[in-house]
DNA sequence: CTGAAAGCGCTAACAA
DNA sequence: TTGTTAGCGCTTTCAG
């Protein structure tokens, strides 16, 4: 009996543990659930008195959305996914906080996974986002494994690729050609002056879009007759420690470098702290050029020459294509790049 | 006639444009759609020749779990939601990686969402996180508006909050006290034999734990015998160019500044460059201490003293109380941090 | 070990 | 403008 009562009690309750419904809201205010609903959802087609009853019933309760149910019921559901292949990075943060600006000022979440540049955990981490069935899932760079794109076929879900450009896309790419980036600051260092060049990157063999910078600088120094750059590749993420080796290795070998530029700012930047603790002048003895345009890199002293990826940019647009058909219906946007010159290339006297 | 044969078509695939469901996976493998549910969910409670035939249907199908489904049904909602002040942060972001990579590893997303210091939007962004019936709610800090607070009081989402410890903690905190930060650089300065002492601070007004780091480094200052350290406020956030104009400050006025700390690494850099653009030498002629332990402050020339936060360890152990209630059910947890002494604040001679 | 029935909380579609 | 009905795709009972 007891427990029989209990039982009864609890089928209103049952979660009590659990959160308001809108139905325990509309019972409430005394209208139908989907009155309660469209009051939520669309308060300029109610009635005043109805958004105001309702209104009241939920701060009564503390009533809180529920998206999930939402979502399953047919409402768009309100979410992206992204991976980015590091968070502990000045360039996709900025991308994400772009994009979560974008998302949130349309109430749509941001559901972000980090592959380590690692393709395998990539396309597991694209299947456990695909499961929340996201509005659209971002990935960063245009080179999948076969699992991503094969799993991509089974769903509707559009795919948006960032921060690069593939020769031919098969889904909206937005980014910007890191071959062109390569070629520029060759461009920038043979203009100012330097002929013996070299090139320092850090986990080229995962990180497609460095490899490509690298080439582009390599191939463009050869077009412009200079001998061809000296390549250090370092095996691991991009650190400040990596580019003092990296500099150090550098300024090892003969015939003696010129001017280097690397594939990411940090790299640049223990490059310039080695020459510091060596006295070596920068760009007198050693140029320098990065990638990234860290607020950091313009500060220094000499200040570093940088190319300025659209990071924000990219985030910002990355929205939009996910709310716009349109947008998402063309292959690629390139949004390009800037060559900022600062002193550490200054031209040779 | 033709409308109806093609509804009747449609009733198979109505969503065309859509996924494939388990009843599809179900129907195809020839059993009952909960078996396959389980065959899914715990394969090792199934018949191998279940599991086979199932596991063949997907493939064929290409099915791709729905999560939003299934936390309607009531599986738990694998979801974790975050609010931080800022994504473009390196401490920020090595707490969300770290945390990422814990619940990855359980199968759980991560949502998140940047307040950029604001209590309004962090209070919108709450409701918006918790719509989605998180298994948790991550805040940043503990001085949350009321608004927050009377959110979490309706629903039944555990709140951990990080990166700071409340006096009474009504919920679990892990993190550090900030005030301890600014009181362990005021006594490393003192006991290097600096004794006049100076703190610039970016953005203090919303960020309560900048403001703490300061006010413990005077009250230390004070308490050492000293006289009252300089204060100098910096209006928008970190950056290093702030740092730089926060230093040309300090330079200027009298009785000369013999040692400063910064309430963030970042500025401590600006500052270091600041020195380095007007020959003024560091430490000897201005000490210099930062907070963070980024990365490129180890590798400056001179090399930097900071204060390392336990970053990525607040995301792992946020990552485990999601799952360990009695973990969550303490109180605070404080990770500490370590003073890291470089020769930016090398003992006076 | 497998299956059938009954919802989870919400919203689209239709009716009043 | 508001209400009623019928699911969304899955999982939790509870039976076989």
């Amino acid at each position: 009996m007891a427990r029989h009562s209990a039982q009864i009690a609890g089928a209103k309750g049952r979660r009590s543990a659990g959160h308001v419904t809108l139905a325990d809201v509309a019972r409430l205010a005394g209208v139908a659930t989907m009155s309660a609903s469209r009051a939520l959802r669309m308060p300029g087609e109610v009635s005043p008195e109805l958004r105001r009853r309702v209104q009241r019933a939920i701060e009564q309760l503390g009533y809180v959305r529920n998206r999930v149910a939402g979502g399953l019921a047919g409402a768009a559901n309100d979410m992206v996914g992204v991976i980015v292949p590091s968070m502990h990075n000045a360039f996709f943060s900025a991308t994400l906080e772009a994009l979560a600006r974008e998302l949130e000022s349309r109430g749509v979440g941001l559901l972000v996974a980090n592959s380590g540049y690692d393709a395998r955990k990539e396309s597991d981490l694209a299947y456990a986002l695909l499961s929340w069935r996201p509005r659209a899932l971002v990935l960063t760079g245009v080179d999948h494994s076969a699992k991503v794109l094969h799993l991509m076929r089974g769903v509707s879900t559009p795919l948006i690729e960032m921060w690069d450009l593939s020769p031919r896309p098969a889904t909206l790419n937005i980014g910007f050609s890191h071959r062109e980036v390569g070629k520029a600051v060759a461009r920038h260092f043979a203009s100012a002056g330097y002929r013996k060049l070299a090139f320092a990157g850090a986990n080229m063999q995962l990180d497609r879009r460095a490899r490509q910078r690298c080439a582009g600088f390599v191939a463009e120094a050869l077009r412009l007759g200079l001998q061809r750059p000296r390549v250090v590749e370092i095996e691991q993420r991009a650190e400040v420690g990596r580019g003092r080796e990296a500099a150090a290795e550098l300024l090892r070998g003969t015939p003696a470098v010129q001017a280097a530029a690397f594939s990411n700012d940090v790299l640049a930047l223990g490059a310039l702290f080695e020459c510091q603790a060596r006295g070596i002048a920068v760009p007198g003895r050693l140029a320098l050029a990065g990638f990234g345009d860290l607020d950091v890199v313009a500060q220094t002293v000499p200040s570093i020459t940088s190319v300025a990826p659209p990071s924000a940019e990219i985030g910002r647009l990355v929205g939009q294509a996910v709310f716009d058909k349109q947008l998402r219906d063309r292959r690629a946007i390139d949004l390009g790049f800037h060559l900022i010159a600062r002193a550490s290339s200054a031209p040779r006297r």
